[in-house]
DNA sequence: GTGAAGCTTCTACCCAGTGGAGGGTTCTTG
DNA sequence: CAAGAACCCTCCACTGGGTAGAAGCTTCAC
């Protein structure tokens, strides 16, 4: 698949893991975990058996970064970057597992409010107790 | 296993882990785990090896339950049930972990609610996203 | 005494990594 | 060309809070 394109299209593979760390701010283990778990695919490796990445990688560790910030999860972002990879517009696929998270998120903020809540009644129901033995 | 006492004071332990987890509502599992992390200590076994539990373990369970609920850890509550055990007023070390565990919560709502103003951004600057190819 | 339900310990698995051991590769310097 | 530093490899074990299953023992009602 030869894409001899100008710009930054397809340059051959050349950063190793150190650097594609350096720059993306992530560990190397991690990356090298997102390659086990299938995320990301190292297109080629050096003689002695480094991996070795290009720039095409780098952005799907942006993605990666981004939406693992938002706690979507390793096996639904192997599923979204394998239909980016298939060169489909996968803003479905996206905007369903967005949507998703939103709800999610919802429902989590209302159940830690809902803590905050109890945890404020808790604290005020206890201005009484003194530092004695208690008979619990 | 007679148990003769009129109240909930300290009659010999006879709940079996299984009465415990159905007046409970937690697995059996879970149970025998809290168990193992030292949460909780069954009383008695009986001949066969059973472990014996009483009212005073139902009453930490419902302790344990309500501030896993709430995200305490199994440290943390080892801990507080710890000093709960030695019949002292365990006032400070509980709002201690509560104070600190509002903050953490609050924290994390903020850390959700930047995630969701994000996803929401996200959302909207794709409207216009065809179901097309992409060149990605 | 027999069958079912309940219990025991033990091992292994989940997620998303992280840490370390032990050993190979690449690059710079002399 | 050799040494050494920096870098990278794979493999294994561990984290937290449980959950699942296997193999075998106990208890209880009939």
């Amino acid at each position: 698949m030869a894409r001899q394109g100008s710009l930054s299209a397809n340059p051959a593979p050349s950063l190793r893991i150190g650097e594609v760390a350096r720059r993306t701010g992530l560990p190397v283990k991690t990356i090298r975990y997102y390659c086990d778990e299938g995320l990301l695919q190292s297109k080629d490796r050096s003689a002695g058996g480094y991996r070795l990445f290009d720039e095409e990688n780098l952005a799907e560790l942006a993605i990666i970064r981004a939406l693992r910030a938002m706690d979507v999860s390793i096996p639904e972002l192997a599923r979204i970057l394998e239909v980016r990879r298939a060169g489909v517009c996968n803003c479905a696929v996206l905007k369903d597992s967005i949507a998703a998270k939103m709800e999610s998120i919802n429902l989590r903020i209302g159940e830690l409010a809902a803590m905050k809540d109890e945890l404020a009644r808790l604290l005020s129901s206890w201005q009484d107790c003194g530092g004695s033995k208690l008979q619990r």
